[in-house]
DNA sequence: TGCAAACATTTGTCAGACGTCTAGTATTTA
DNA sequence: TAAATACTAGACGTCTGACAAATGTTTGCA
């Protein structure tokens, strides 16, 4: 049997996504007026209430900016959101988004690791065993991020190999074995590259870095993926919408 | 005339500020499961539509997660969230939350400075003077950041003194100025502390710092106030929430 | 000319209805 | 007995239509 609706997530995720291209394709120009909630739900074939969901989305993440009795408009900075940290995208797909090629150096895959304040974090008992995949991430073969990736083992294939993650690990997850990652937490801190992160990533040591720690979840809370994340801060740059309350 | 509702703010905000104290003083513990939203809206006197609206804020800011058939649940580890960097909060505000002392030092206010980049992101003819505040922030007298904020001239009251910029700045932009930042747009770098900041931080020279270079605005993206913060990683930490679409 | 009132437009809020999904329970079947 | 299936209550998702509040513009009078 045939889906009506070939995407199965909400409706006004779609429509925000729909909004969303539009902006990036050049449908609605950065600064201009977007057509009233009543033309634009009419437009979109969905009802003002879901419209509205989707544009709180888009407000909350800086993107468009409402006021009462005049209108909605795309924020004019936009642009800037390429790479915004807020949203979440393997390096894979960050790298790729900007015209490069996406690419793995010196992978090194360990089984069997014992961690207990990791398996606390997991909410594993300690006596669980983990994988951890380490690896230099490149664009256009130019070293660009090193990444340590924990998961617990028995989510993983057994027969799981060093070449099964070449490619997104995000991607590999999903297919592979069944998990879903949904929202992720990260610290963000400055580190200084050591002399092992200075010959991995080809810059001097002591090199301010990028440090990005992060506990993946899925829709459940249920904690999945622990990484740490050391980026390039000439190749990378994080972006970010504050509000104020 | 008294105003039936204190704050003018939509109610959206204040369903959601509402239902953000509730999290925070544990009316709602982590992943406890929220009343159904038909019972929450009439507790909370608002429609559905309206708790709605400030349900996909929490959903995006990570404070609670929705299920379809199932229910809404407050997410877990939202202990995290204190310090959140998708809220924007001054310096002042974020040592206070803290339980600290906020308070400056070494500040230098310097008035009439050109700058021909800062004027062409602040859309004002490059001719046009900035009032530039350096100054060394700190919690409990030790030092935590150390902060240059640049503002167009015209902005600020003639008689502007050094004594005027000892608190938060927010605050007396906004009574003072009549200025009201709503977001802000920043950039987060890694950079190793140099001799002017490492003294004035109390780090060694070569520490590595976080830089959050951002723009400010209002609500109709008139840019106000540039500001370059540097942060002792030791003393602060930024978290994220980042939502996988 | 200047200013206040009226108006049109837009987002904000509300109430109620029905659709769809989930998880648990009861029933049926091998 | 155990597994598969069917049912059901309750939750979020979507829709409709209406009115309120805020804002910018136009109109009309002094």
């Amino acid at each position: 049997m045939s889906r009506i609706r070939p995407d199965s997530r909400p409706l006004y995720i779609l429509v925000k996504e729909k909004i969303d291209e539009q902006i990036a394709d050049g449908t609605y120009q950065p600064g201009e007026q977007l057509p009233s909630e009543a033309k634009l739900s009419e437009e979109l074939g969905v009802s003002r209430a879901t419209l509205r969901e989707a544009l709180r989305i888009l407000e909350k993440e800086g993107k468009v900016n409402r006021r009462q009795g005049v209108g909605t408009f795309i924020t004019e900075k936009v642009a800037l959101f390429k790479s915004g940290i807020g949203e979440l995208n393997s390096i894979t797909e960050t790298i790729e988004s900007m015209g490069l090629e996406a690419g793995t150096n010196n992978l090194n895959l360990e089984l069997g690791v014992l961690d207990e304040t990791l398996a606390q974090e997991f909410e594993i008992s300690s006596d669980r065993e983990l994988a951890v995949i380490n690896r230099t991430r490149t664009a256009n073969d130019e070293a660009v991020a090193y990444c340590k990736d924990y998961v617990p083992q028995f989510y993983l294939p057994d027969d799981v190999t060093e070449t099964d993650l070449e490619e997104s690990l995000f991607d590999f997850l999903q297919q592979s074995c069944g998990i879903y990652i949904t929202y992720a937490v990260a610290d963000i801190l400055p580190v200084a590259a050591d002399k092992f992160l200075a010959k991995q990533l080809g810059v001097e040591e002591g090199t301010a870095l990028l440090l990005l720690k992060q506990m993946h979840y899925d829709d459940r809370d249920n904690p999945l993926l622990y990484s740490k994340n050391y980026f390039r801060s000439d190749k990378f740059e994080f972006h970010v919408v504050r509000n104020r309350n």
